[in-house]
Order: structure tokens, then C-alpha cells, then sequence
DNA sequence: AAACATAATGGAACCGGTTACACTTTTATG
DNA sequence: CATAAAAGTGTAACCGGTTCCATTATGTTT
């Protein structure tokens, strides 16, 4: 265990001042003669000299970390945006510091106090939907904050990065439609979510379109964590008029469906036809292989730290920028004709 | 954008001196008497004060940071690996730096560099195999090293967190052999990780233990990244003497193998008996549900966070510590007896 | 060669906390 | 009630960088 070396014995062992150091660890700051930049690198380096972020970043706040906050990154939606986020920041020489809420306002709220203590200089983030005054004193502290996938109506400050929640429901139900199904289900986030209300309104606009009878019935919320999603299936299957079809909107929720419809022995897509929010590879290897939603998770990752450097580059834009990208219907097998008639 | 108020301005606000904020702040660091304490808390919540970490973790290192290094989290074995690692150090109120390497020398190593700007108290990490001086640099330095998954046989000081590869192969195996398989194959992670090497080991093991003849052609190793593990399905199957029985034992590559199963129209466990390294939801959600060798994630980020923090705490155990864990076989359908015999 | 611009360097204050130590006020003890 | 012990508080140095500003060395111009 050996002591680290600081920034005075490097100028005292390369017989220069620390001020001179500091100059060429920061290239740019100031004029250095060739000779003396490469004696104090090459002292630097026979030291093991690594100077201290935690001392840099006294003088001026961080603009080398960025908090992202998840709900749950044992969710491949949320682990492939973390892996997207951190590559894209780490190519910009941000590092990333991660953080989970299990969709639990109080522990939001924890993880917001550790980001401003830390004064990361933007924060990536999956909002509970409460916590308004954090964000708010979060904003006014000058952190840029991104909401990505979903976002809290009452504070429209903040920008938002999101996939068209409406037009990806919109048209995955009129894809059901288009097969001749009249009664199509949907399974999709809570009504407190901005995701969940979006796809719930592109799946009434495509009914309407179709000119179908809406039956809220055949409309179930399910929370992103826990069973929900299995009971909701159940709820469904029991119906008295139980639908030919049905959209899995809810991405947390997927597996619990399908393996709840694989349990009741429904098959797909004989007697239900199957959309799901869900872009993962095993999502071709079941039988048949699922017709997705595919959300474009690198388009999200790279929009969300743009904007949150963009900012903290000090472009106070003003306004709030709000991005939608468009996700992708990828029609495979497990969408067919009904074969019932209801 | 408001100015961040200071301990001083809370210590002139509240009329009282720094040092007695400072013993607010770090409960047990001296006395203070209660009245007092209301009078300096009442301040701080009206001022909006928030201690900067950047100052705090000046003085004496930080003890409240880890670095987690992972290859990559889109992988979910990694990914749910983060995110019991994330939760368990937030329950200890430690913070977590995310790191990806891509399985990429050189970007481990810059990585690496960071984390040691940083003073992270401790790293988890699954290493590349290279960069043995920074690893041997962090040592010294004092930062608890744990290595989680894979190890370093050339870094004996090192704590290491794995499951038992060569046993959870070796089962494997045997449940094949005792199905009645005589040309069972296995595609590991490559040969110069010890997990593809261990599991290999484990194969072998079994094999010798039913009287089988090994191979070599039946062992593939396959990347972690990439398409390899698809190119390596390719091959065993078109082998002169193919295999009845596939061991994955390399969890990056299971859903590229088993597309590649698919494409080829192999029926699973028909023409061919599986059994793969990997624990998501969906492994039962395929036709039909594969047996698979199940990873305690849990246990093995619980014992990381242990390890990592526990070093931190001053006990310097002179000795490395190596925690194997167990990986459980489930039994599921993806597994029959050879139907031709070769 | 004088006059002046520019390059290179050093000294010291500063960032926002922590803490050793000195000092003052209470409380406890004989 | 004197006095020692304990509790409460303040002052100032310190952590390891950055940066303003002054100073000295070097180079250019006429």
C-alpha cells in the first residue's frame, strides 16, 4: 500500500512549480516550454502519478459524470439502454454513475439527494412520476435533466426522450385490425404513466379508425414490477367474450404474459394473436416467433446524453427539447386470422 | 439557476462556526448540543444546503464509491449482475461508477485509469485477462480488487466471486451422458478465460467419468462478442459424426447458437439434446423449455459487494479470499434420449 | 540597441468540506 | 463552594488540485 503521490511532489521531483504541472495536465491552459512538458510527463509516469478527481472537481463542478437513474436494470429494455448510455458517454470521456429506483418514489428521492451531493452535471433518468419538487430544485441547481421513455407531464421543462408511445400502439393495433380481429385486448403500463395513457390512446385511436366497439374491459394496467402482467392475462382469458388478440404494451410485463398464456395452454396463434413492446433475441427463437414492437434503444441512448451535454455545455436552450423516434413494427409469425368468431 | 449555498453560508445563517455544521453533518464526530442541531438543520433544509461530495471525499478517500467492470450489460447474465450489485451497495449506501470494456484490452485500461482518478475504494469487475500491471497498480494502491465471474490465475492476490464452472459442466455433461449421449458437444467462452477454460475441464471430467470418448472436435470455443457462437453451431453440425447433445456453456453466445439451431431446422430435443448457461425468464418460454445450468446472481454480486467493501474496512486479510457458488441444474424438456445412434 | 510583445514560470489564494486544538461554559464530585 | 471533568463551540490549517496575477526569460521590430 503504497502513498499516493500529489501534484507537489511531481513539481518538486521535475524541480518546477505546481503550477507548471497543472498546465500540463490540462493541455491548453496555459503556455509550457516542450522541454518542461515532457521532464514533468516523464516524472509522472516514474511516479505513478494520477491526480484526483475528487480535487479537480472542487474548483468547478463535474462535467465528467452523468447519474442514470433506472427503474430496474434486470429489465433488458433498461440494460440495454444502460449499455447504450454508458458506451456513448464513456466515447465523450463521461463516466456514468448507476442508479436504480425498483419504481419506489422514496428511494427516487434517496438516489436524487446522492446526484446532488455528487453535482453531476446531468442526470439520465426513468421517472417515478413523483418527486416533483426534486426535480424541480434539481433543474434550479442548473443539472440537466433527460427523461427517457417516459416523462411527467407537470413539469414540462425537462426534456424528454421517448419513442412514439401513441403511433407505436397505434399501429400494432390497427395491425390486429387489418387481420380481422373485433375484439382486441391490450395489456399496458399504469394509467399513472405517460407510456402507459400514450399507448392506451393509440390503441383507442386505431379501434376508432377501425371502427370497432370499445370495451374497457379489454383494457388492463399492469404494474412494472411484480406478477401483474400474469393476472391481467388471467383476468382476460376468463372474460366472457375473451379477446382474439391481443398487445403486450407493457415491456416489463412480456414474459409474465406469454409464460401465463403458455400455462392456460393458449395457442399462439391459432387461438390468440400476439403483439409484444419486447426487442430482444429471444423474441424470434419461441414458437412461433413474436411479432414486436421494436424500440430503438441506441436512437434513445444517444439522444439522452446529447441533450444532457448539450446543456451542461451551457446552451441554456431555454426550451425544452422534446425527441420521438419512431419504433419499429416487425411482423413475424404470431399474428393470424381469428379463427373464432365472437 | 440559483447559487449553491456553502457550509460557511449555513454555519453565518445559522450563527453558529463551520466546525459545528461539519459535526452536524457527521454524526458522532464531536459533540453538539441539540438545541443547536435543530437550529443548524432547520437551515439547511430551509438554505437547500447539500453538501458537495467533491469536498467531502478530499479530506480522506472516498469510501462511498465502487467501480463495477463489465464487459457489457446488454448481456442479461451482466445485466442482472449490475443490477443486484446496484441494489445491494445502495443498501449499504455506497454508490455505484458503471463501467463497460467490451471486452476490449485497451478500454479496460483507460477504464481503469479512471477509476483510479477517481479513488473508488473498490472495483468489481470481469477482466479482459490483460492490463496485469494496472491491476497489480490498483493493488498497491490500496483499492480492494474483486473479481467476479471470471479471474486471473496470474493475479493469485486477487478476490474472486465465481460460480463452480468446472462442477456446473460437469453435471451437465453427465445428465447428457446418463441420457444415453456418446457424442456430446460443448461451445465454451474462449480458452484463455478461465470460465471457458474451467467448464471445458468440467466436460472433460464427465466424459472420462462415463467412459466416453473425447473429441476434440466436439470442444468449440466461441468469443463473447460477435457471431461466433452461431459460426460454431454451424460447424458441429456439419461434421462428419455430429453430436446428439450441445453444452452452451458460454452465456453471450446462447441466443445466437440456438438461432442458428432454428435456421437449420434442427428440431431440439429430437435431433438434438441442450443444455444451456443461462438464466432468463424466456429459457422456458421456448418450445421446448431448455434445461439450464442457473447462476445464483444474487449470491455472486452479494459476495462481491462483501468482498469489496470489506477489504475497505481496513481488514487487510493478507490473504485473497476465492468464493464459489454453486449453479443449480433445472431439468427442464430441451434434453431426451439420442434417437439415432452414431 | 532600445523598446516592447510574447512565452514561460512561480507564488499564493481559492474551491468546500474535515478536524486538531484551544477556549469557554456546564455539570459533576468531594 | 472550589475545582476537576465534560460538553459545547470557534479558529485555522489542511486535503489536492486550479487559476489569477506578478515576474522573469526570450524574441521581434525598427
Amino acid at each position: 500500500m503504497q502513498k499516493q503521490p500529489t501534484i507537489r511532489d511531481v513539481a518538486a521531483a521535475a524541480g518546477v512549480s505546481v503550477a507548471v504541472v497543472s498546465r500540463v495536465l490540462n493541455p491548453g491552459s496555459g503556455p509550457v516550454a516542450a522541454a518542461t512538458r515532457g521532464r514533468v510527463n516523464d516524472v509522472m509516469t516514474t511516479l505513478g502519478y494520477h491526480p484526483r478527481t475528487a480535487a479537480r472537481e472542487l474548483k468547478h463542478g463535474p462535467p465528467t459524470t452523468l447519474g442514470l437513474l433506472l427503474a430496474d436494470v434486470s429489465n433488458p429494455f433498461f440494460a440495454r439502454l444502460a449499455d447504450q448510455v454508458v458506451q456513448e458517454a464513456h466515447s465523450r470521456g463521461i463516466q456514468v454513475l448507476l442508479m436504480t429506483t425498483q419504481e419506489d418514489d422514496q428511494l427516487e428521492s434517496e438516489r436524487l439527494s446522492t446526484l446532488i451531493e455528487r453535482r453531476v452535471s446531468g442526470i439520465i433518468a426513468t421517472p417515478t412520476g413523483n418527486n416533483l419538487d426534486i426535480w424541480k430544485k434539481l433543474q434550479d441547481l442548473g443539472t440537466d435533466v433527460v427523461f427517457v421513455d417516459r416523462s411527467i407531464p407537470a413539469l414540462p421543462a425537462v426534456d424528454v426522450v421517448t419513442i412514439n408511445n401513441t403511433e407505436s400502439a397505434r399501429s400494432a393495433t390497427a395491425l390486429l385490425a387489418a387481420h380481422g380481429h373485433r375484439r382486441i385486448a391490450i395489456i399496458s403500463g399504469p394509467a399513472s404513466s405517460t407510456t402507459g395513457r400514450d399507448r392506451i390512446a393509440g390503441y383507442r385511436e386505431a379501434l376508432e379508425a377501425a371502427g370497432l366497439e370499445q370495451d374497457d374491459l379489454l383494457i388492463r394496467s399492469a404494474a412494472f414490477r411484480g406478477a401483474a402482467g400474469g393476472d391481467a392475462t388471467t383476468a382476460l382469458l376468463n372474460l366472457e367474450d375473451p379477446p382474439t388478440a391481443l398487445v403486450v404494451a407493457n415491456t416489463a410485463q412480456v414474459t409474465a404474459v406469454l409464460r401465463r398464456l403458455s400455462h392456460a395452454g393458449v395457442s399462439i396463434p391459432d387461438e390468440l394473436s400476439v403483439i409484444v413492446f419486447e426487442d430482444s433475441p429471444w423474441t424470434e427463437l419461441v414458437t412461433p416467433p413474436l411479432t414486436i414492437v421494436r424500440q430503438p434503444i441506441d436512437l434513445l441512448a444517444r439522444h439522452s446524453v446529447q441533450l444532457a451535454l448539450a446543456n451542461a455545455s451551457g446552451k441554456t436552450s431555454g426550451k425544452s427539447t422534446v425527441i420521438r423516434v419512431d419504433a419499429e413494427l416487425v411482423e413475424r409469425s404470431s399474428v393470424a386470422r381469428p379463427k373464432r368468431r365472437t
